[in-house]
DNA sequence: AAACTTGCCAACCGCCATACG
DNA sequence: CCGTATGGCGGTTGGCAAGTT
């Protein structure tokens, strides 16, 4: 069991890759596409399984990778969506462009997990919100029912949808994230020399003096490839769909697939499913360029209303993360189940629609 | 300096869903 | 419709490096 057929014809190695076996699972991937994963190794010249090959190209060969440490956004992202989605890291991964679910999931196991834990004593959720500022006691209600129906806690109703006041919590927990040193870029690993000699367009690597409080490519903008020019080895598909920006390349569609997912040579562009394309089940194919942010997906207008995205860019540039930001995203935290079991009918109050964060409110009392 | 502990993360395992003949 | 192959996902493990005693 667990085992493919592939796996069992032959020998096969298991354990670290080498340089070596990337350099050629690279070569074969980058020239014909994988196809059958099955058949890639012995193609490619590889005494691995079909299935490992695969793993190792999505895990770690894939070009568009980052392989660097995650921001305090792509944390509190994430945060965010595993209180609506749950362990569902593959999902959730779709939403952090450049990143893996098993990425995502080692990171929440390793670092988020953990923090999590030293907020124990934070209060449960209902004592967080303070609904009493604009709400009508029956409104207040169907907030709490969103508590209970998970099937209900996307409000299409405006006067649902009206601010909820959050109790702004600590800010040590996103602090943290931001400041402490699991905030360092990942070890220096043999085979990044090669990716980017073969993926010069590939995102680069963290340097120190850059991953603590900001990554320019954080997560709530579809990643964008430099407009490199690529040869002919690279395979490069007609671009025509795609437009400058900005010098960056953008599908206008504002839809995509994957190139790295779907077997097809490499693409200089990559576009991910905007979340409300799982909770709603439909999509939201709206172009990038006329679309406001009251169009895109909810989570992602809420999150930039918090890291502003300026006009016309492809993407937030700012430098670090002001003190309100740090709230809103302290809030995702604290709010969420505090069970790191959490399934995913798991849902926070902050799936629910719109917040922003009051500054009037006191803090005191149950900062950790 | 050596032994031990801890944490990270790449890789594997096992299961499920889907495609295909 | 059925059986098999394959892709994909989440859970788990083992090796390694860094930190601690």
């Amino acid at each position: 069991m667990g085992h493919h057929s592939c796996c069992n014809k032959q020998k096969v190695k298991r354990g670290l890759w080498s340089p070596e076996e990337d350099e050629k699972l690279i070569n074969y991937v980058t020239t014909y596409g994988h196809g059958c994963w099955s058949s890639v190794p012995r193609l490619a010249g590889l005494q691995r399984c079909g299935k490992s090959c695969r793993l190792r190209w999505i895990n770690y060969l894939r070009p568009d990778l980052k392989r660097g440490t995650f921001s305090p956004q792509e944390a509190a992202l994430i945060v965010e969506l595993h209180s609506i989605l749950g362990n569902r890291w593959a999902q959730i991964a779709k939403h952090l462009p450049g990143r893996t679910d098993n990425e995502v999931k080692n990171f929440w196991n390793s670092s988020i997990k953990k923090r999590l834990a030293s907020l124990v004593d934070v209060p449960a959720l209902a004592s967080l919100v303070d609904v009493h500022n604009s709400k009508p006691p029956e409104e207040a209600a169907d907030f709490v029912s969103l508590n209970v129906n998970p099937n209900s806690f996307i409000l299409s109703d405006q006067r649902q949808r009206d601010q909820l006041y959050l109790s702004p919590s600590a800010s040590s927990l996103l602090q943290s994230f931001s400041q402490d040193t699991d905030f360092k870029p990942n070890p220096s690993n043999d085979n990044v020399d090669l990716i980017q000699h073969h993926f010069p367009f590939a995102p680069m690597l963290p340097t120190l003096s850059n991953t603590a409080s900001f990554d320019p490519s954080w997560p709530l903008m579809p990643f964008v490839a430099p407009n490199h020019h690529l040869d002919e080895k690279h395979h490069v598909p007609n671009l025509s769909n795609e437009v400058v920006q900005d010098d960056k390349l953008v599908n206008p569609t504002g839809a995509g697939v994957n190139p790295y997912e779907y077997g097809g040579p490499l693409m200089a562009t990559q576009t991910v499913p905007k979340l409300c394309e799982i909770l709603q089940g439909n999509l939201c194919n709206m172009p990038l360029t006329s679309v406001s942010l009251e169009n895109l997906d909810p989570l992602v207008s809420r999150l930039s209303s918090c890291f502003p995205i300026s006009a016309g860019s492809s993407y937030s540039h700012d430098m670090h993360v002001a003190p309100n930001q740090m709230e809103f995203i302290d809030t995702i935290i604290t709010s969420m189940p505090l069970s790191s079991s959490s399934s995913s009918s798991s849902l926070s109050a902050l799936s629910s629609g719109q917040y922003i964060t009051n500054p009037t409110l006191p803090s005191s009392g149950w900062d950790p």
